[in-house]
DNA sequence: CATTTCCGTAAGTCATTGCTTACGGTAAGC
DNA sequence: GCTTACCGTAAGCAATGACTTACGGAAATG
């Protein structure tokens, strides 16, 4: 669940420019949507929606806001696919695959 | 662009189900949409995006079509996520985070 | 206190998309 | 050859979502 939060964050490709910028540093909302091609009320959901989804955090200064990038709302994500890889699913996933190759050969 | 397929198949949760249940190996389309709360022509739209992030594969076999996982589709995805990780860029944005945290205290 | 800056939210619009039913096409069985 | 099983695609529909403009609120500046 808190992985499918992050795919559905991720998935879209201006959040995900978004998403580039900030971890290069943390940055202001005016200064992020300068960078985009979208208005600056577009930017903040795009923000919105990668709170939600762990991958950023605000800390306010004076008027401004400064988000900035949270790679442990990555972590969810990456033990996810990680799984994939895991030795007993491997394995078995191996066994079966070999089973359909069987056929062409 | 790579990982940006694979952000896009994995982020509806139909995709993702249908993406975990070929992990414990090969299935046709209509085991699979047993499975499912879809009809199988919905299973089969989403075999089609998943193929195009090069998620799946198929194997004909008679009248039925064996689909099967493709880890290799989610290399791309694994090497963006360690980018993050890479430790250039986390020095630097620690240190950015530092100037930050600086105003706080 | 009035103004300016910076920002989040509401409302509305248009495109995307996930789903369905209907259809056509290929391979096995009699 | 006809039927059955299995599947991909087309067409249509309802819902989601990404974007815009308009508005209102909070903090620095004078």
């Amino acid at each position: 669940m808190t992985y499918g939060n992050v795919l559905h964050a991720l998935a879209d490709p201006t959040r995900r420019h978004i998403f580039e910028a900030l971890n290069k540093g943390p940055c202001s909302v005016g200064d992020l949507a300068a960078r985009q091609p979208v208005s600056r009320p577009a930017v903040s959901q795009h923000l919105k929606v990668l709170m939600a989804a762990n991958l950023v955090s605000v800390q306010t200064q004076g008027t401004r806001r400064l988000y900035y990038l949270r790679r442990e709302g990555l972590e969810g994500l990456r033990q996810w696919l990680d799984g994939f890889w895991d030795d007993a699913l491997a394995s078995f996933g191996a066994e079966v695959a070999r089973q359909v190759s069987a056929d062409d050969g």
